[in-house]
DNA sequence: AAATAATGTATTGTGCACAATCTAATCACG
DNA sequence: CGTGATTAGATTGTGCACAATACATTATTT
């Protein structure tokens, strides 16, 4: 199969499309979470919790790393300064003292009502029937998941 | 207009599906891009310049950063590692100094020929029908276009 | 011409991402 | 038990991103 100077164009103009969407979106809601006190990627973190904690549940790293797909280098560091800013707990296990296990504190649990406003007003500043986001969605996972499949695909 | 809870999760979703599929493509790029010796940045930089090149053009640090959304706290070390590693030059204007002209050495010009063969491999890797990615790739610039106009859309 | 503003780049500081390495704790097995 | 392998996090180092600031050069104003 030849690549050509075509596809070199379609590659790379899908790759910066992703890029500069995925750093556009950042920056959309950089203002808003800064009333919060938290980065993007905190963000990301707060929501997978939130999830946990309606279910009583506390995560490991390796939990908020599967989900995140990010690995300890990122998230130790992270949760640190959450932990700093008072919103998370993080406890080593007692009966296997290699697991750290990170929950919500009453503050981090109270940041989620402030939260619920946020997502409403970036739907609406990409001014895209909700339908086509879900379509978007729905190929970005599908991409996702064929990215993170073993498949080298010799050859 | 209120925000649901299922406004929060399908924002939600489609952010990480965003960040999440940008890095698992920049994670693709990675091993094949690390044999030019270039980082994702760094690649999306080169290809500016060999575009520019194919037409005997120079580009000022102002010129990439309005292309890919980068301003000079993230180009200026960034090009100072290409210019160390012999692949591009930067050279102050005579006709007004504050500007910067970045141009490709012969080396270069020369990494184009290896990095043709990228693009293709990438392609394959998605698993995706190539007028899928097009309409992909439109969906982001529509959603890019939007969240970099102004309008913050009082209420 | 002198003062001021605007422009283009560089610098500094914070916070991701990720590779590579390290450490400590558990597990597997003889 | 003890030895080695595995696992979970932490640490270190490099390179983006971006806000804020600084700096030098050019343009503008008076």
């Amino acid at each position: 199969m030849m690549a050509s100077d075509d596809d070199m164009g379609l590659d790379n103009q899908l790759c910066f499309a992703l890029y500069a969407a995925n750093r556009a979106v950042v920056a959309r809601y950089r203002p808003l979470l800064s009333e919060l006190g938290l980065t993007y990627p905190q963000y990301l973190v707060m929501l997978v919790l939130w999830e946990a904690a309606s279910d009583g549940r506390r995560l490991n790293v390796s939990d908020l790393g599967g989900r995140l797909r990010l690995d300890s280098g990122t998230l130790t560091p992270l949760l640190k300064r959450l932990q700093q800013r008072g919103l998370i707990s993080r406890t080593r296990s007692k009966e296997d003292e290699r697991i750290v296990s990170v929950g919500l504190t009453d503050a981090g649990k109270d940041l989620r009502a402030q939260a619920r406003a946020i997502p409403g007003q970036l739907l609406c500043a990409t001014g895209v029937a909700p339908e086509r986001l879900v379509a978007l969605r729905d190929e970005l996972r599908s991409i996702l998941a064929q990215l993170e499949s073993p498949a080298p695909n010799g050859q």
